[in-house]
DNA sequence: CTCGCTAGATTAACACCGTTAACCAACCGA
DNA sequence: TCGGTTGGTTAACGGTGTTAATCTAGCGAG
């Protein structure tokens, strides 16, 4: 037989090229500048083509986000074999950084912009941390609250992970919306993000000095 | 004579409607959202008569946020006030953080989104602390440095700042891109924001603990 | 007073965009 | 050999920002 494999094996191939298409677009130029008409032309397929494969533009760049996203998750995994837990924290951190600056668009369009995402329409599994960040970060302070490396009062897993995230959120986001203005002079994201995560975790892990 | 001047002031009062009926639009929809076609329906006005008074769409929305911005300014001047500049930074931050969460379609045009601003066409002017809210936070993380707020090792005010600003940057951002998905079960931004400033400016003014 | 200029506004159109409806042609199983 | 399914096309819809061409009312000058 093998007909019908082969049809398979077609329909994957174009499918296949209409995410590479849209990721070279994507990647240099961003959501807005990927157009179903240019995806179209770079196949040399009509525009409504693409429709009998994804259900729309969202889905194609959804699609594309999910499968190059899994490199931050591989990449936060090697972390985890780190023997101290607030080294790991500090590494994930970077990391998580770098894979920003890398993939700037990604980045945009899962965390900058408001998420008119279908929430099931994302293949990447809530809570497993081997595909969610934030399950990973999660985990990672739970074994650091128990391993004793903060202050008494930092109890509250949620919080601390919020806060760091937000810490080394903030230095990529701010970098890839506004890095290119001089009205700053800017310090390297790199270092940056450094700074800021080693004063996180130096204030969390000593007794409070700051005057109340 | 007086007939320039009327001239000049229903010039400039239709300059006023156009911006405030993209102002009604903007700031509850969006950038996106905000239509020059929707602006000419309400001030019952041809589309292309908004082109005689703005050079484009951007330029409209571009002065409204101008405008509203200077509350921001306002807000800090008053927190300029306080004595202690540790507390000056801890009370700027969260007031940024309000005023993100307020106006979350302003803060997301300003430091969300990729600016295709050309430079020159902002009016708030650089450097000027009233107007500038990055020079006022340089300023104030200079004065605690003189003030021997912080570690030794702490002189790098332009690190320093950029380090507040991605924190707070950070938090806000976050919340208001993400917010809204229970992907994440988030904690209240303000208690997040609190958190994160108080752990910065602890491990900067403690001599470190972390191990190396 | 009247002519011509100018500033403000309009209508029509252009070039895009994402998406859908209608149609077509090739292939598969019966 | 026939009919249905699958993958593809063309044409169109309603929307966007923006521009060109046009019209008109009001002003200053002759």
């Amino acid at each position: 037989m093998g007909t019908k494999e082969r049809r398979e094996r077609e329909r994957g191939e174009l499918r296949a090229r209409i995410l590479d298409a849209a990721r070279e677009l994507f990647a240099e130029l961003g959501y807005e500048a990927v157009t179903m008409r240019k995806i179209a032309e770079r196949i040399e397929y009509s525009p409504t083509a693409i429709y009998i494969h994804f259900k729309d533009k969202r889905a194609v760049i959804q699609e594309l986000c999910d499968h190059d996203f899994l490199i931050l998750a591989k990449k936060l995994q090697r972390i985890s074999r780190l023997e101290e837990p607030l080294e790991r924290l500090r590494a994930a951190g970077l990391a998580y950084v770098d894979f920003a600056l890398e993939h700037p668009n990604h980045y945009r369009l899962m965390f900058m912009q408001g998420h008119p995402v279908e929430e099931s329409e994302s293949e990447i599994r809530k809570g497993n941390p081997e595909e969610d960040a934030y399950a990973f970060l999660h985990g990672t302070i739970l074994q650091a609250i128990a391993a004793g490396c903060f202050r008494a009062e930092v109890a509250d897993a949620d919080l601390v992970a919020q806060a760091l995230w937000a810490a080394v959120h903030g230095v990529a986001s701010l970098h890839i919306a506004l890095g290119t203005d001089d009205w700053v002079t800017w310090k390297p994201a790199k270092k940056t993000a450094k700074f800021l995560i080693d004063a996180m975790l130096s204030g969390l892990s000593q007794p409070k000095a700051v005057k109340e």
